[in-house]
DNA sequence: TCCTAATCTTGCCATTGACAAGATGTCACT
DNA sequence: AGTGACATCTTGTCAATGGCAAGATTAGGA
């Protein structure tokens, strides 16, 4: 299938987005180069484009994957709001070049049918995720606690892959991630 | 000072970091161009280089002088933990070109003096803003509280900026993060 | 005044994204 | 099996970019 001697490359577009989440973790979504794709791939530099279309034709099919993903990883927390948050954190650290490509739409089309589809679904498992939430002192808004959730997993997932965290924080995304967030989900 | 005519521009870095403000609010940070820059600065595309070397030499000063404007912006708030989560919403959204280098240290020298001295200041005023939280119910872990609080209003800012939000969350971010942020600190 | 250093320009090269045109393989249909 | 239409991939090209080197111009102090 990867065989490099066949002029048919049999399975490009998948092994582009391999390439492009190596890329990515290497040095980032910005100074992704197609050209280096297509080399890791062993296809000409003009491979992708008859897949992709262009860079952003990547980056939205790449956005689409991972959507479909943390969803997927938010379902496996089943109900637990804490544990759905701490999933949510898990996702952008160990997926971190999805999560980076997902959350920059100058980087993609967010036009585009499938993109927002994937994201439906993955709000759709928020949603769910965080239904279960105590809310505050006096119930206010059912939405505004949704949005706070996602809001404190989302800022610390953020700020945990910028690296500005100080370091009596600790190494472990997940432990640190469950302290922080049991602030809202006690 | 301004005068193309000169040969010498007089105010080159100034005028190259206003000209990066409007080049990032327009097509982001990640496909800003210095031959751009010197193009609106009306200078010739070697010009930059010699004030900020390159690129990441560029945007490590914008985000220095971003992080100054941000304790700042936070120092208005003055002491009360809601306003300042609303005034760093409000940087974020207003300043937008700023925020979005701040924390993408892919994209600048994360090791400059300079900057790790402004980030040290905004992070002081950060934490000296969110020191008059009330608690969770048991108090667990002071810088907890902090972390949970500079989570909380980053996500939502990232979020904001990312375009994610649902339409119901409206469109003056001040207001929207203020009901957010009331659900920590009410 | 003069001269040293800072500032800016011109010229150049490798890399990249995008497009066009052609080569190669695959597959449906007969 | 044969064939033609189509998908896939290659080669070639162009403009734009970042970065470097060498030279021109100017400012400001000795």
């Amino acid at each position: 299938m990867t065989d490099s001697r066949t002029y048919h490359h049999g399975d490009l577009r998948r092994a582009l987005l391999a390439a492009a989440l190596e890329a990515i973790d290497e040095v980032g979504p910005a100074a992704l180069s197609l050209r280096d794709l297509a080399r890791r791939a062993g296809v000409s530099h003009a491979a992708p484009a008859h897949h992709f279309g262009d860079k952003a034709g990547l980056l939205t099919a790449l956005a689409a994957q991972g959507f479909d993903l943390l969803a997927q990883a938010l379902t496996a927390a089943d109900g637990d709001p804490l544990e759905a948050g701490v999933a949510y954190v898990d996702f952008a650290v160990t997926r971190r070049a999805y999560f980076e490509v997902m959350f920059r739409p100058e980087f993609y089309r967010a036009d585009d049918a499938e993109l927002i589809a994937a994201r439906g679904r993955a709000g759709a498992v928020l949603r769910a995720g965080v239904a279960a939430l105590p809310t505050g002192s006096a119930p206010v808004d059912p939405g505004r606690d949704a949005l706070a959730a996602w809001s404190i997993a989302h800022g610390f997932a953020t700020l945990w892959l910028a690296g500005v965290l100080p370091d009596r924080v600790g190494d472990n995304p997940r432990d640190a991630a469950r302290t922080v967030l049991r602030r809202l989900a006690p």
